[in-house]
RNA sequence: UCAGUCGGCCGGACGGCCGCCCCUGCAAGUGCCGAAAGGCCGCCGGGGAGGAAAGUCCGGGCUCCCUUGACAUACGGUGCCGGAUAACGUCCGGCGAGGGUGACCUCAGGGAAAGUGCCACAGAGAACGAACCGCCCGCCUACGCCCCUUACGGGGCUUUGGCGCGGCAAGCCCUCGGGCCUGCCGUGUCGUAGCAGCGCAAGCUGCAUAGGCAGGUAAGGGUGAAAAGGUGCGGUAAGAGCGCACCGCGGCUGCGGCAACGGAGCCGGCAUGGUAAACCCCACCGGGAGCAAAACCGAAUAGGGACGGCAUAGCGGACCGUUCGCGAAAGCGAUAACGCCGCGGGGCGAUGUCAGGCCCGCCGUCCGGGUAGGUUGCUCGAGGCCAUGUGCAAACAUGGUCCCAGAGGAAUGGCCGUCACGUAUCGUUCGCGCAAGCGGGCGGUGCCCUACAGAACCCGGCUUACAGGCCGGCUGAUAUC
């Protein structure tokens, strides 16, 4: 299981599927090469001041890592955006959320623009590089969120 | 013991399970990801957030850009003196002013006799000093005084005159009962009017009071944030630095101090209101942007250049503009080039026609710039600790010793347990107290399970935030010895 470290992946999967919860938000996108599972995290500025971002976020990572990696879907990406509650609800409670919400079935809600996006199943000959980079230079105004 | 003041320090501890990032060393496979640059995978050992990491307010290092350098101007900043420092608006030590019983605290602390401006309201007057009330000299006028009343008016007191009444005394008359007249005292009423002196009188003079005129004055009242030196004594018609003493202010001289400044003597009688966080003047300092700086490597797509191959749809006109040649210019010439005009071709929508619009070779190789991305910059530094020395100190010097975070959608943690700490509540116990209650100890439970807050190139500062706790110096008060 490996990081999401780059911006456009983030951008991709923000326009995926995603899943509400008390403490946070799933987003999950497949993807069509054999590369393993990637997960990301986005903690807003209005969650708080940096501490309790950063506490947010390793309660978010550290749930996902008490998870079983097989009740995630194989070659996808997922991102937890983290909610204010992620500070102070039950670490127990917040595994059962995780569990329930990658176990629900995803809700495809295309927020973006036009059908450029998105994860199109269809067949793809070449299968050499990843499609995910495939939405060029972002818009400028969507900012790194942390 | 209480109250205060200054300075320094800490900012949970221990353990269990599971993880993350970096570094040294060892060991790998022709391993995995990627087009490449590059990255990932094992083991051992070591390290891994703060006093403010924060705000990004100053000062530097470093990097790039610009500039030959100096000066001037503009703009911005700083502003008592000396020292420290790479530098600072920082720090240390002094000085001055203000506050506090004191330890100590605060100060945007250069220049207002270079110039301009402003000083609301109130007040007579706010800057070439002013004259409302008041005080005073002089002149003129008028004259009972006092109280109440806005005024009209009313009341009281005093002087004097008339008319009465009562009493007393002297004198005269008498019918001895009393009557008349004079004086004095008390009182009623109606008038009159300053007081004193001189004068027969008219009046004159002085004093008091009121009003007016012309001056003097800046002591007092009142206004204001501020009223033109302050206090006291003298002085004066009243007053005034008008004079004197002390204080303040200014100037000069000499003394102490590196200096800011201090204190002394003499002189000047006071001239110079405040505001520079109004403009301004003076002195000093300052090129700009910032690690998303910058360097290196480097896809895809588009575009640039060179070469090669293939295709070959351009032609004509004119010299109007550009260009080129000649010429000092006017101009003349050229048509090779770009634009221009005319004719024509190809391409662009599923197709055809018409009208309009837009574009005008294709492919390959190489080169250069450069985006995403990657690597470096990136942590040995104005470095920490200890000792010695110099210095009041800030700090500096020497020696020894240590290596102490380097992430990049961003590691330094997550979940628990035990114990402290704090707090709330309950129970119990002890002390004081009549009691209400207060204080302390122990135990149980709950809460917070910590406050402020997360390195982002690195240092020196400043400012701001902060639960709780520890240590030391000093000051004041109280108690005991």
């Amino acid at each position: 299981m490996d990081r999401l470290r780059q911006r456009a992946d983030f951008l991709a999967v923000a326009n995926g599927a995603r899943v509400n919860s008390p403490a946070f938000v799933l987003q999950s996108r497949g993807r069509d090469d054999s590369g393993p599972i990637r997960i990301g995290f986005t903690v807003t500025k209005k969650n708080g001041n940096a501490p309790e971002r950063n506490r947010i976020r390793r309660r978010l990572r550290e749930l996902v890592k008490r998870l079983d990696p097989v009740s995630m879907q194989p070659h996808h990406d997922y991102v937890l955006v983290g909610r204010r509650d992620a500070l102070s609800r039950g670490f127990a409670t917040m595994l059962d959320d995780l569990r329930i919400a990658f176990a629900k079935p995803a809700r495809h809600t295309h927020r973006g623009r036009g059908p450029r996006t998105g994860p199109r199943t269809g067949p793809r000959t070449d299968g050499q590089r990843t499609d995910g980079l495939k939405p060029g230079p972002a818009p400028a105004t969507s900012r790194k969120p942390d």
